[in-house]
DNA sequence: AAGCTTAATGATAATGATTGTCAAGTGCAG
DNA sequence: CTGCACTTGACAATCATTATCATTAAGCTT
């Protein structure tokens, strides 16, 4: 019987509160120093490291899905009730939100067909939007 | 009448074919600076920026593949012909090659429904192999 | 083959996200 | 209310990647 190991150690402060509370609000992905910006412009006043630190806790237990962009910057977001993904301008960053029932099943299967278990995904589109997509010159 | 752009400005240098040729030796995901100590020794003397350079430039190409591991670091291998995607053990980094054309038509039709052009898409699956996934504590 | 133009290289400094350190602060069980 | 383990935050340290820039050398052109 060991303690109900669930509790052990999870204590709630201020800034744990404001980078979840930060995050339900932007419900898109972002960088640690992105979410330390958004909170000392609302002077909720946390430290860089503990905004590291929370995030990297919240994505420990699953809380938030992370990605990891291209450049090598984490970005975090909560994991929402609603799944989706994102089909972003490389140019601009307009995001939108896709739904894709069929993917979520095939990466489901994909991962128990080789044996895999608690499996998560990732799935981005890049591309030009309609705005940024025009006077193109492939250099 | 402009000349051939396909030539203009690629040269093929010493430093550029051992950077190849040591991608296609080493037939597996590689960090910029492994393939730097893997050319060090044979004795193949090439700077570290050059190999960034040179990856950086296969990458845009489309001629390797890149990963960016959970820690930030970017890992190159030589493209197969053949598209593909990931299935990735997120403990033991056991790495399965996975084909998804339904994903490929799906990630195209979501970009052009939405005005987008040019696009590229990244899925990744990231699980817990077989091998892994046997005595697992949810903390 | 020699000269030329300019991409390419490499030694080095700079950048910047992330992590480590540790003294001071605080949640909360008892 | 107390005590202590968990947290925090200011700051230093890492370390992969990028920027500089003087020097070298492909690949043309005579
Ligand atoms: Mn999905
Ligand atoms: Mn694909
Ligand atoms: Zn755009
Ligand atoms: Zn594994």
């Amino acid at each position: 019987m060991k303690p109900p190991a669930a509790q052990v150690g999870v204590r709630s402060t201020r800034q744990r509160i404001a980078v979840l509370d930060a995050l339900t609000r932007l419900d898109d992905f972002r960088s640690t120093q992105e979410l330390h910006d958004f909170l000392r412009s609302e002077s909720q006043e946390v430290g860089l490291a503990t905004v590291y630190r929370t995030l990297q806790a919240l994505s420990d237990t699953g809380d938030v899905d992370v990605i990891v962009r291209a450049d090598g910057e984490s970005v975090y977001r909560l994991c929402s009730r609603h799944h989706h993904h994102h089909l972003v301008c490389r140019r601009c960053r307009a995001t939108v939100e896709v739904q894709a029932p069929e993917v979520e099943t095939w990466a489901e299967k994909v991962a128990t067909d080789n044996g895999f278990t608690d499996a998560h995904h990732v799935v981005e589109i890049w591309g030009l939007c309609a705005d940024c997509g025009l006077g193109e010159d492939h250099s």
